[in-house]
DNA sequence: GACGACCGAGAACGAGCGTTCTCGCTACGG
DNA sequence: CCGTAGCGAGAACGCTCGTTCTCGGTCGTC
């Protein structure tokens, strides 16, 4: 008990400690194969707490998707901070991507994974999801127009990324699939700058 | 009882026929969310017949996948065969993609949802997952050979496919997407035959 | 110092489901 | 005509897991 705790701001910090671990133990085993229990131990707070501090699992799944959505984007940005080229800052998705690929653990996309798993069994889940997808979508499209490219290519830009990170997953062999969706991505780029010049 | 039965052609049927009753239910509500009951109940056979054939639900499951495996295939090797020039037989792809998500019922690649569901609990079905992905790029390297490609450009092809799975099933707005891939893949595949020309 | 509100730990409950068991019928062989 | 093997229908069992309940202790308050 090393929380003073009964604070509010106590209170948000656990909030946020038990999100924080719930994502890590779904995102390694896959979210129905964590019961509430393992997360009330890995977390260490109990049910009452956890379940007064989410209605139901369904609403901590969610909450764990809205952190993770954060962090992707954080992330995304992190690296598009990197460069000032407008080519360069498109193709700095693959290089996030090319980072995530290659740390131990990398399980695919949580939210692809998510919705596989519950997709069909929350509405909820499926929502967060979708609006994610097209959140990464709108951010794509922003740094292609940035780069004077059209919307059009964005969208390849994305299924480029959309299909390395699916194919990273399932083939667990992602040393070259970032790099060369980055490359493909560079191609279409140039082209559609060249073809609407 | 309009089966005579106790033949081995009748066996043969009968599994058949209980293969192609459970791909229908898992595609369209999930491995996880339909039960052997539910299989029983649909395909007309008793849970003692169901589990004479199929030692488990993981053996049902990985049954399913490969017949859907095939039925993928076949499904490729048609729209491959209306045409005849070499890239526009490596474009087919996209064709068969496009005439696919736009069937009613859509919901996703099966093998990926598949995996979401069950690859971190069942190994069988995560090995029938993969190699079904290592199939489709082989097939496509096949294809992109003949066309005078690199397996480079192969890859990236394929990255445009799977991301276009993805991206139809989780939007579910299907509409603009295999197409927009297929564009893709033809710039990149034109820009690789200009490279190594 | 006593009382009451709160909280943690874990038991308990109920639903879903994979798998197996039981029972009764049917059909075939002697 | 009888016995028996096989099979279909569905009950039953055991496990998992989301959710709730119970019990005991603790801490703040009068």
């Amino acid at each position: 008990m090393n929380q003073q705790s009964s604070t509010p701001a106590g209170e948000d910090t656990v909030r946020e400690q038990v999100v924080r671990t719930a994502d890590r133990l779904y995102y390694e085993q896959g979210i129905l194969s964590v019961g509430m229990d393992s997360v009330r131990d890995a977390a260490g707070v109990s049910l009452k707490r956890l379940y007064s501090l989410f209605a139901s699992k369904d609403e901590l799944v969610v909450a764990v998707l809205r952190l993770r959505q954060q962090m992707l984007r954080q992330g995304l940005e992190a690296h598009r901070d990197l460069a000032t080229d407008p080519r360069e800052r498109v193709l700095s998705v693959f290089d996030f991507l090319d980072r995530w690929f290659g740390e131990p653990g990398f399980r695919g996309c949580g939210f692809i994974n998510a919705f596989g798993e519950l997709g069909s069994r929350s509405d909820d889940v499926a929502s967060v999801v979708r609006e994610t997808k097209v959140d990464f979508r709108t951010y794509v499209e922003g740094l292609v127009r940035e780069a004077g490219g059209s919307d059009a290519v964005a969208l390849q830009v994305v299924l480029l990324a959309e299909g390395a990170q699916t194919t990273a997953a399932i083939t667990g062999t992602p040393s070259l699939i970032a790099s060369s969706a980055r490359a493909a991505a560079a191609t279409l780029l140039d082209a559609d700058l060249a073809a609407t010049a």
